[in-house]
DNA sequence: CTGTTAGCGCATTCAA
DNA sequence: TTGAATGCGCTAACAG
């Protein structure tokens, strides 16, 4: 049906070889240049993929695998991912696992039966055994935002301890002394972030009752909850820490329909970096994740393995140290704390 | 690298073709089945899909191409998309345009080399030129929420006309009289809603003063500026549609950063269908898109068209009668109306 | 039920 | 610079 190489051989009369070598820009006259990209026009013949990647063994696709693809955070991301993936000349196949691991592993395997080139993976599961299938055929994966305990695995991610810390260090710094959390341990950033919070508030000596510990998942309805439970304490905090964009929403929601204003009878601190967090009045202080410097580290490490692999650096077995690559996140300004006492 | 068929072969002593027959569900002798799954476990095998395709010449994956991914819409949309492609055997690789027609051409060409058996598009451009190469190639597309001026295309939407007719209906039968419109003309989904919209308003005889009309695109920054604007009015409306989710957005942001409160000073409704938009104190009521069925409905049509192809029902240059399929968005309850005059 | 053969569309030797 | 031949990994006849 559509045109092939075979069909353009036929209208010029060239060779396949000379053919092919056009495309991949090889040399040849001026004169059967012009003759092929004419056929090229008339036939609209376009490179079968397929065909190529069979032979090249390499498809020129990178493998994307997201928990959840309608979370904002993920979609922001794939956004990234695909600017810098394209102008290295990759293309992206995204598989969503709906915050599901089995569906997770189903994803990667398809992605190697596609035969992607690499992988970068969002991952869900806790372990990386999903991932053997991958290594073992030495596709080189990077692991964004959640690293996962296998030292072949390379990983960018977010300094999630430190900058809760520096969050939770904020209400601190402005005098608050009933600092409530609410925030998730079902996923790794949650636990780091969790961790950072909670070390600050011993480094300060702060206490915090159990019913300030509002820990669950990344999740609207649980933000939501928690935060009406806060509200309704005899003892209301005076700032909260929000764990991630969900988290916020929800609790923002809670709190617009209590009769409690932001930040004069409750401040807030939150993570992420969402321009829809503005949506809450006031403007909240955040913990900002570079997220677009995320996406160009996740590919340019991708690359460069994938390079690697190629030039038969691949050691035996193989791997070179994986890397870590930790970046910042960064407390951007707002107005949702108050100072207190 | 990868171990292939031929490995396999050897390991057992059976012929290609056998093997290719029990990865394709035939019939063989138990024991025969027993040995290549044997086979398969200790040489990690994996089914090359780009030589299955190369033969086949049907990839079982389906294009989908997005004009901007970072939109909490189009993630929504393509996890439902995702799920049903899923459940029919299909993967999806999905193109970002990001909002730009040239990109959005691009990834066209480049689906259609990867050889996709079929397409989904929420396109960006007015104008169906780009998908002449898919069409000419008799490669099925769907348009999702935006429909394109070309009888060959089917497409899925929502009854935006319709919806915002109701939707400022609703305002005008609460009182209102002093109604001002935050919508986009830039897309046809904003055009066709806004002509819903003007509709109601010539029918009821309720005239808009220019300084109502606040026109510009689907984004955070209209909805933001155009609500300020309008709240500075030294005859402020009472009440407000706004188009999409990003208006609602940018609007809600001002209107909280401002004295009035919603509904008492003004009345808001909306149009979209993310729970997100709860966000807003008082619960915004929506007109709802189903999104969900929205996808359904695409993956349906694709797939019965992808099936009539191969069924050679293709007739001649062809063509069925394209389907356009016009699903109810619905009013969804909420408090942000209050009774005017 | 199984094996042999041919070829999908292309890149890549090696000669010419 | 160009052309003829070979094979990537697999499926699809057909013959056994």
């Amino acid at each position: 049906m559509a045109a092939t190489i075979r069909d353009i051989k036929n209208m010029t009369g060239l060779s396949l070889a000379t053919i092919s070598k056009y495309l991949n820009g090889g040399n040849l006259l001026p004169e059967n240049r012009e003759k092929i990209e004419e056929a090229i026009r008339t036939l609209h013949y376009e490179v079968n993929e397929m065909a190529r990647g069979l032979v090249t063994s390499q498809s020129k696709t990178i493998g994307v695998v997201v928990f959840d693809i309608s979370n904002v955070f993920t979609g922001t991301v794939l956004q990234y991912l695909g600017e810098y993936l394209r102008e290295e000349g990759y293309a992206a196949m995204i598989c969503d696992s709906q915050n599901d691991p089995v569906l997770e592993e189903q994803n990667v395997r398809f992605l190697l039966g596609k035969k992607v080139d690499g992988m970068i993976v969002m991952p869900v599961a806790q372990d990386p055994g999903f991932l053997e299938p991958v290594l073992r055929n030495h596709i080189p994966v990077v692991l964004m935002d959640r690293p996962l305990k296998d030292s072949r695995l390379d990983c960018v991610k977010v300094n999630n301890r430190e900058a809760a810390y520096d969050a939770v260090k904020l209400l601190a710094d402005y005098g608050h002394r009933r600092i409530a959390l609410i925030s998730a341990d079902t996923v790794i950033t949650g636990q780091e972030r969790l961790e950072g919070c909670l070390q600050l508030l011993k480094d300060r000596k702060i206490r915090v009752p159990r019913s300030y510990m509002k820990v669950g998942d990344h999740s609207i309805g649980h933000g939501y909850r928690s935060m009406q439970e806060l509200l309704k304490l005899k003892e209301r905090p005076t700032a909260v820490f929000l764990g991630n964009f969900e988290i916020i929403l929800g609790a923002v929601m809670a709190l617009n329909e209590s009769p409690y204003q932001c930040p004069e009878d409750l401040s807030l601190i939150g993570f992420d970096d969402l321009i829809i967090s503005n949506l809450s009045k006031p403007k909240l202080v955040l913990a900002v994740q570079p997220l677009r410097k995320m996406a160009e580290e996740a590919v340019r490490l991708l690359l460069k393995r994938i390079d690697q692999n190629r030039n038969g650096t691949d050691k035996e077995d193989g791997q070179y140290e994986h890397e870590i690559l930790v970046l910042p996140a960064k407390i951007a300004e707002g107005k949702s704390i108050a100072r207190c006492g």
